[in-house]
DNA sequence: AATAAATCCTATCGCAATAGTCGGAAAAGC
DNA sequence: GCTTTTCCGACTATTGCGATAGGATTTATT
């Protein structure tokens, strides 16, 4: 029950951004110092968001990344499920019980339901953090 | 965000252990044969319940496992803080803010606050079922 | 006593994912 | 033209997962 350092560096680099937030591109070389992240790798997970359209990029000298929407229109769930697909405690939960992907007995299953409960409870800690809050912003 | 098979299948065999609780010990063959488990693998997994008091084991023929305890009284947290360790998204939330063994800036960062959200919401879906709930008893 | 049924224990192993590194191409400000 | 910066694809070392293998030990049954 690990998060991996993609999305806890696409967190922490979020939020340096949302901290910078107006001030123009910032580069990523300026945010992997102050957050503590491997420029290079940092470079592949920037990537990811930026196809998703949370930050844009311009390139060249003085550039740098911008987030797309105000900080408080960014949650940490938002970033986590882009950086490390769906929240599912268990592949399980990625297909409907009925027909599953993963296990043939996913209507019989018991467990099924706690796992339900644990990613839905996930999701809802998640959702309700958004890149403001943790900034310390009330741009409401 | 996943849990391992060594979780679910830890909970997958507790629970077949709550529903033929009472009547003596049940072998490995079956509980593997019914929860669709590899038998072998299995019988690491139940070593490490064993060792953390949860089950006992009767050895030799007709022997098998049996619950130390009612069902109402294991969690589902319990027997996944044994398989897998204790619930933590981030190692570093594994020490304290200060002198972290894993990361030196714990004291200062914001992302930690979120982490610990999710630890602390995934404990109390954890902790609040039973074996026996799974089991759809209620002996209190 | 022999057999069969079971748990117990240690070692090994293939696979996939993680967490990077490396080298360069392309764009834009100066 | 030079420097800064993003962009892109390929490569790699380590780790943990999910087993499998092979036997040793214990006990009920015949």
């Amino acid at each position: 029950m690990k998060i991996s350092t993609k999305g806890r560096y696409g967190v922490s680099a979020m939020y340096d951004l949302a901290l910078h937030y107006g001030q123009g591109p910032i580069s990523l070389k300026s945010v992997a110092q102050r957050q503590g992240i491997s420029e290079h790798y940092l470079e592949q997970l920037m990537g990811t968001l930026r196809k998703a359209g949370y930050v844009k990029s311009i390139r060249g000298a003085q550039g740098g990344y911008t987030l797309t929407k105000d900080p408080s229109q960014i949650t940490v769930g938002d970033i986590i499920r882009i950086m490390e697909g769906p929240i599912a405690p268990v592949d399980c939960l990625l297909t409907d019980a009925a027909h599953n992907e993963y296990c043939a007995r996913a209507q019989i299953c018991v467990t099924r339901g706690v796992w339900a409960k644990v990613r839905d409870s996930i999701d809802s800690v998640l959702d309700s953090i958004s890149l403001a809050d943790l900034a310390g912003e009330e741009k409401a």
